[in-house]
RNA sequence: GCGCCCGUAGCUCAGUUGGAUAGAGCGCUAGACUUCGAAUCUAGAGGUCACGAGUUCGAUUCUUGUCGGGCGCGCCA
């Protein structure tokens, strides 16, 4: 178990002793930042004040006759009642052997007991091509996955394609237009018609596959479902690209298509009323601004319904819970749909929707501006090519989603100390030479003699890996790992600086030093991994 | 007008059941390679946590007011 874990364990039991019940979760126990704090501190005792009614250092000084004492070099009460921890150090280093055990499972726990979660994630409209704003919620989406399944949370990964819209018809006319055009015939795009380079690339297509024969006459059926097959292919191309895949693609015709709608309206049917003409649902009621309408005055649906139908669909897909990533614009939405949910009998939990802020994109210290008008947005495709799939991935999850990100092009593109992207993978390989170096002297396990600050430090980090993914987990937060592997990288640099790994003089030193280096490698290949970013050997 | 989010170092941002001297990276300044990768390391400067009031042993965190910024608000999707 780790430290951690015991030193909560014992404080639980401790805090029952003094006659108060806390759970394991509601104790904080901290890695201290300040040495002279420790390697562990816990402020329970100032928790605990209130309730005992007793000043917080005579609690502390009661918990520490409770705690087990063989872990530790010394307890001590420090300030207004913290309880500061100081490890042995063989405590510390039994970390070592684990992590090289465990391999790339290490950092893997159960907090999520295979519970079913479904992340639903860029969902772009089958219209045109994948850009920027889709580029940071496809890295947040996934990295959210990838850290739910390695903290035991079954997950299932979905793409929802709106193919029932206008904007389907809008597409199948600029298409046809354009197959038309490459016959030299002169047929406008329509009103409001796309004018991307991939409406004209799927005319080409089609006019290979097919010939003149669909000229003559305009056929929606078939130039809509050519389109949204050819959009969806482009789509899936430029995901996998960026390392990104889904297990299901749901189509908003399907859903329609299974009678859900109706099973909705009859369940929703006590919440619902007229007005006006049209049917309104009552999400006020659950916590929603204003009540929305859900069928228009001429009979017709607004998009709520379908959408709402989309998430029952999910939820009776037996998924536990159920997380969307969406693009800020749609803040408004979270309330209603949560109120429907509501609604339809689901708990509180069910859904969580991640709004995903701006990209702004910088260059040269200047924002860069894209014009919407004129279609010259960024895609995808070129913001790889310009600094590659690692740095974007890894910029676009380093800030909270909910934080307005600036991308700064010329920093992601740098091979500098100033480019963290680069400072961890530089780490990473540098960790790699080094037991290719010293490969001939074997691994000690025990880390005998690992005593200095650098190597302490290092070893505490390693060891709050499974942690910090289960936190990440919880808090769908995937800039802690960025932050981790930053962190990770800076300690590693640092040991490598102050600690001569391979130094014949002293064998076993170097064994030691060099199980530890494995285990950094190995922790710093798997955080990387998390974020869906390669760890090279050499660069 | 109504609602939501936000305001922390020069810049970009962490800081969530209220806790120790408010942190990180970049940038800046000064140092460090005859030895494992200097794509690195070490140290330093830099703060009225937008502002005021309240709650209490203690507030960046909670409440409230003001100022400033972003977004949403159609029987659009």
């Amino acid at each position: 178990m780790e430290i951690l874990a015991l030193i909560k364990q014992q404080l639980s039991h401790a805090a029952s002793a003094l006659g108060t019940n806390l759970s394991i979760e509601e104790i904080v126990v901290e890695q201290s930042k300040d040495k002279a704090h420790g390697d562990y501190a816990t402020n329970l005792a100032l928790q605990l004040a209130r309730s005992l009614g007793q000043s917080p250092r005579v609690i502390a000084a009661k918990i520490i006759s409770q705690v087990e004492s063989a872990l530790f070099e010394k307890i001590e009460i420090a300030g207004p009642g913290f309880i500061n921890f100081f490890v042995k150090p063989t405590a510390l280093t039994s970390v070592i052997a684990k992590i090289v055990d465990e391999g790339a499972d290490y950092g893997s726990s159960d907090v999520g007991h295979g519970c079913s979660v479904n992340v639903e994630f860029v969902s772009a409209n089958p219209t045109g091509t994948l850009h920027l704003g889709h580029a940071r919620g496809a890295a947040l989406g996934d990295v959210i996955a990838r850290i739910l399944s390695r903290a035991g949370y079954r997950v299932t990964r979905e793409f929802y394609v709106n193919d029932a819209g206008a904007q389907i018809e809008n597409l199948a006319q600029s298409i046809y237009a354009r197959y038309a055009q490459s016959f030299g015939r002169a047929v406008d795009l329509p009103q409001d018609g796309y004018h991307g380079q991939d409406i004209v690339d799927i005319a080409l297509e089609i006019k290979t596959a097919h010939g003149d024969q669909y000229l003559d006459r305009y056929d929606p059926v078939f130039f809509k479902s050519e389109g949204i097959r050819r959009e969806l292919t482009r789509i899936r191309a430029d995901l996998d690209f960026y390392r990104v895949q889904f297990d299901v693609f749901t189509h908003e015709t399907a859903i329609r298509e299974q009678g859900l709608l109706e099973e909705i309206k009859i369940k929703l049917a006590p919440f619902m009323y007229e007005q006006d003409g049209a049917t309104f649902l009552k999400t006020s009621a659950f916590g929603d601004d204003k009540d929305r309408v859900i069928v228009k005055s001429d009979g017709t649906f607004t998009y709520f319904l379908p959408d709402i139908a989309y998430h029952l669909d999910k939820a009776k897909r037996d998924h536990r819970y159920l997380i969307d990533i969406l693009g800020a614009d749609h803040h408004g939405y979270i309330n209603r749909m949560k109120a429907a949910l509501s609604m339809l009998g689901y708990p509180e939990d069910t859904l969580t929707i991640e709004i995903v802020q701006m990209v702004r994109l910088i260059k040269d210290g200047q924002e860069l501006k894209m014009s919407k008008r004129t279609g010259v947005g960024v895609t995808l495709r070129e913001l790889c090519q310009d600094v590659g799939v690692d740095a974007a991935r890894y910029f676009f999850v380093a800030r909270s989603a909910s934080s307005h990100l600036d991308f700064d092009l010329d920093l992601a593109a740098s091979a500098s100390s100033a480019n963290p992207v680069y400072y961890a993978q530089y780490a990473h390989a540098r960790l790699c030479s080094l037991l290719k170096a010293g490969q001939e002297l074997g691994f000690d396990l025990t880390g005998q003699g690992l005593d200095s600050d650098e190597e302490k430090q290092l070893l505490r980090h390693l060891e709050s890996y499974p942690l910090e993914v289960a936190d990440a987990a919880k808090t769908k937060a995937p800039y802690k790992i960025t932050n981790y592997v930053q962190k990770l990288a800076t300690l590693t640099h640092s040991f490598y600086t102050i600690c001569r790994v391979v130094d014949k003089e002293n064998i076993s030193l170097s064994r030691a030093r060099l199980a530890l280096v494995d285990a950094s490698r190995i922790v710093l290949g798997n955080a990387l991994g998390l974020l869906g970013v390669s760890a090279p050997e050499k660069m």
